[in-house]
DNA sequence: CTCCTTCCTGAGAGTGGTTCCCACTATAGC
DNA sequence: GCTATAGTGGGAACCACTCTCAGGAAGGAG
């Protein structure tokens, strides 16, 4: 019942560029950057690809503050969540485990079953706190 | 240096309306919940009330799986996050104290400063599940 | 109470991210 | 190769949201 996307040269060069990149990055943004590598691949297009990926687990999804989702191909592929620099972008993999026991317990404290988490976490690296000092 | 908005019976409206519902809800439901009691409020308007409110810290703003903005007066006035039932909305007020330490604790051991957090958690209550289950 | 400044309102136009439509093209199994 | 079928792309459509700007109301000064 698992449909396997078929092998196209533009869901290739999608990959390829995302392997490249570390930060979240829209799906316009990623458009742009592979118009700039020269290859042309349509914006629906791209749109396809990252929601494909995303539901696959290939890549994460992230909304931005004003609604935009962003895409990132992440070291792990099982489930984590992400420290971001709302600077530089810079990104971090963490494990939450312990966030992830309080949500279930305090689900199941008021009730509740089957309680999602949403957790990110967005601060200032150390870098970029050092560049804004200067 | 602070603003306060004009107190005008749009405002009010919209206020009032707000102490009635119990649910996060979108500005456009606001509005149409407005129009059916029968009052006439301008779209515009319940989105810059909202806005100004939600600034002031008077009601929490949630984003929507679908990237919707939702609004509710919440009782604490002072920072929490929230447990909403995915099927019929019931939101509870909860306590993070725990979670947030941790989110703390993960930034700094990335070097990251003015570590800000989004923790909110999806599940399904016990009437609803109650109800699913006949 | 009245005037006047300033802010608020609202209808419609505009914006921007995302999805849809559909004719055309490329993939994968045979 | 051939064919069925899925993917592609450009533009139109969609939808939540914001902007514009002229008219109206709030509230302080006198």
């Amino acid at each position: 019942m698992v449909v396997i996307p078929r092998q196209t040269r533009q869901r290739a060069e999608i990959l390829d560029l995302l392997e490249d990149v570390d930060e979240f990055r829209s799906a316009q943004q990623l458009h742009e950057m592979l118009r700039a590598r020269g290859s042309s691949v349509g914006l629906a297009t791209v749109y396809r690809a990252v929601q494909s990926l995303s539901e696959h687990g290939d890549v994460d999804v992230l909304r931005t503050e004003d609604g935009e989702s962003v895409y990132r191909r992440c070291e792990q592929r099982s489930h984590h969540h992400h420290l971001v620099c709302r600077s530089c972008g810079r990104t971090v993999e963490i494990e939450a485990g312990q966030a992830e026991a309080w949500a279930a317990q305090v689900g199941a404290a008021h009730g509740f079953d089957d309680v999602d988490h949403t957790i990110e976490l967005v601060g200032t690296c150390s870098t970029c706190r050092a560049a804004a000092a200067s």
